[in-house]
DNA sequence: TTAATTTGACCCTA
DNA sequence: TAGGGTCAAATTAA
């Protein structure tokens, strides 16, 4: 199951849009200054930790007004704009620009909301069921799976690995459209199975830093049956190379995410598209292109 | 030379 | 027992 957006009101989507990318260098304004803070506590006379308090309070306070103030203009331009919800295949040409393991990575850098329902009332999102090109409206949650499984810990799991999520990627048009676009995360191919009733063979990938830094994270890649140019991606367990190996988009502007492949893996090239967050956080409008993005809706952390 | 991919065999679960 | 997931040796690419 995949979540839909549609953003339409491109010219008050792109206002909120700066004013979200201010709200979140606030936030993260307010990030700098507690682990300033954090680092001096020790010797910090009451005087100056009071200032630093004080800073601190009144930075996020702001950002908490902002933020208000701009989902206060969205809600009401949702209400005005009651937008029937576009499929899939419109999102393809989108995913050539953005697509859903960044998402997944946003949230996971930036700190997503830990709570899918709040995430999910932020967005007002409709969830829409895509079996092979068939449609259909749900108000199912995004696919999870595994949760439970045996008590007992064995070397070679598949049921319990955690959260599993699957969106859909439009394949390349042109170069090697054997592979699914970059995601921003390296992988390593680690096996290929011809799947039951399926036409094309999924392809199983593991983080390429899962030895060194124990990362978890796997994907599965398969063609749709019916649609060649779209696969289908499964992403398994979170990953835990940040720290140690985070691509460039940490040290970018918080707000953007470049979807050209930053660190090396399959070397597809999408050019520089920048995505802005506020562009998926209020992305309901009035006039314009409809423009949908399909992307995890539960927190994939 | 090193890293990534391929692929047949093995393992696990339903 | 069938089907899916993983391992690991062999092969290929950089």
């Amino acid at each position: 199951m995949y979540v839909c957006i549609n953003f339409k009101n491109m010219y008050s989507y792109k206002k909120i849009s700066y004013q979200m990318e201010e709200v979140m260098s606030m936030i993260f304004h307010g990030m700098k200054l507690v682990k300033s803070l954090e680092s001096s506590l020790p010797e910090k006379p009451p005087e100056s930790l009071l200032t630093s308090l004080d800073e601190i309070v009144k930075t996020f306070s702001d950002a908490n007004e902002r933020l208000k103030m701009l989902l206060e203009i969205k809600n009401s331009e949702t209400a005005l704009n009651k937008t029937k919800p576009v499929i899939v295949s419109v999102a393809n040409q989108m995913l050539m620009q953005m697509e859903p393991g960044l998402m997944q990575e946003y949230w996971l850098r930036y700190g997503g909301s830990t709570s899918s329902q709040g995430t999910e009332a932020m967005f007002q999102t409709q969830l829409m069921a895509v079996d092979g090109g068939g449609e259909r409206n749900l108000t199912a949650a995004v696919e999870r799976s595994g949760a439970s499984g045996s008590s007992t810990p064995r070397q070679r799991r598949r049921k319990d690995e955690g959260e599993e999520q699957t969106v859909l990627v439009a394949a390349l048009r042109t170069g090697n459209t054997d592979l699914p676009p970059d995601d921003n995360h390296t992988w390593r191919k680690y096996g290929q199975k011809e799947i039951l009733g399926s036409r094309f063979p999924r392809a199983y990938y593991r983080c390429t830093h899962q030895k060194l830094y124990n990362c978890p994270a796997k994907k599965q890649v398969q063609r749709l049956n019916d649609d060649p140019f779209t696969f289908r991606v499964t992403y398994r367990g979170s990953h835990t190379c940040y720290n140690s190996t985070a691509p460039t988009a940490s040290s970018a502007t918080p707000s953007t995410i470049p979807i050209s492949s930053v660190t090396t893996g399959h070397s597809v090239d999408y050019g520089l598209a920048v995505v802005d967050m506020a562009d998926v956080m209020f992305g309901s409008g009035g006039v314009g292109t409809n423009m949908d993005f399909i992307f995890p809706k539960n927190d994939p952390s």
